[in-house]
DNA sequence: GTCTATATCAAGATAGAC
DNA sequence: GTCTATCTTGATATAGAC
């Protein structure tokens, strides 16, 4: 399902959004302005409200592609190792890594789910349970730590020079002993939502 | 070492201190404006500044305030209970459920450390390492973890209605069988600063 | 300790012409 | 699809009088 977020643009909309990926990665939330925004493609800020109706809404989509990267890249991870737990953490720690601007747009604030593209946030959120053994407290615990992590590392909120990939996988470690069997997932999950 | 912070203060900026937590914890970190908060007051926010050198450092003075008393509850929690690494849990979400926009201020961004009382910092750090037996990296690790479930669930980003007492135990439940032992955390610390 | 007046800046968004 | 001109709002902060 790769692609089905930009697809829904007009071509002059996919450019816009990629300026403000860019614009967004390179100065941060707080510089994506709509002036700032015009300004790198050239344009006048009015003009970009007959390409979206808000800012809201250009920045919906910019998670929403988040979002479907997150799930492309959490299934990958999935399929390719034995070992689900940790190789979806690493795939959510390199995801972070890469894009780290765009992960705070994403999980900083509340979402506004209505402007969303539908769907997006449940395909990212899937692979987690999955990798969890079926149980959606420990797919929302190793998530917690994941995020945490995370964002504890972008604010800088752990000394400096600290060895951050031994706490990444002492907290692994406990979370992966963790993981029921098949048949204790099944006797466990008592459904309630897709994401974890 | 409680009060230490607000007994730095005059009596008029303690005054002005309380009215900007009572603001925050009301209508959140966006309504805190200088302009808001003297209205508070009845006062004009040009008074403010003969206060407060700038609105970052009456900031730091809620982070510092909020830094002293996690420090409070923490080390009542560790010296309380035998299950230290649960405890520091239990205390660490009642004292973000309690103060949930302080904590969003506290942890939302990077620190201004230069305008933090010094130590506040370090004093709400020491007794989560204690609690893991000593080891910073498990140390990290549980922090992360109670962190990521406080503000996502505080973001919303939990589905509603979900059993997040679960998660938490869950999560800790793992973290917990991690403790080494007393003998066995004195090979394993290798300093680097007293925060996790 | 508080006031008025002001500087400075920047944000999102709309109307209507071209 | 882009423009100019404008509205509205709100922020932090300073100068200098009282």
């Amino acid at each position: 399902m790769v692609g089905t977020v930009t697809e829904r643009l007009t071509p002059r909309a996919r450019q816009i959004v990629m300026a403000a990926r860019r614009l967004l990665e390179a100065e941060g939330p707080e510089a994506l302005s709509m002036r700032n925004l015009a300004q790198q493609l050239g344009i006048r800020a009015p003009s970009l409200y007959k390409h979206f109706e808000s800012k809201d809404a250009l920045e919906a989509v910019l998670i929403s592609l988040g979002f479907e990267e997150q799930a492309a890249i959490f299934d990958a991870a999935l399929k390719a190792s034995p070992h689900a737990l940790s190789a979806m953490a690493k795939a959510y720690r390199a995801y972070a890594q890469r894009n780290p601007q765009l992960y705070r747009l994403m999980y900083d604030r509340p979402l506004n789910r209505a402007l969303l593209i539908p769907g997006v946030e449940d395909a990212a959120a899937l692979p987690a349970i999955l990798a969890a053994g079926g149980n959606e407290d420990l797919a929302r615990a190793a998530w917690a730590f994941a995020h945490g992590m995370t964002i504890l590392e972008l604010n800088h909120r752990f000394p400096e020079g600290v060895d951050l990939d031994a706490a990444w996988e002492r907290g692994m470690a406990a979370l992966r002993a963790s993981v029921p069997t098949a048949r204790s997932a099944r006797q466990r999950n008592r459904g309630g939502g897709i994401r974890p």
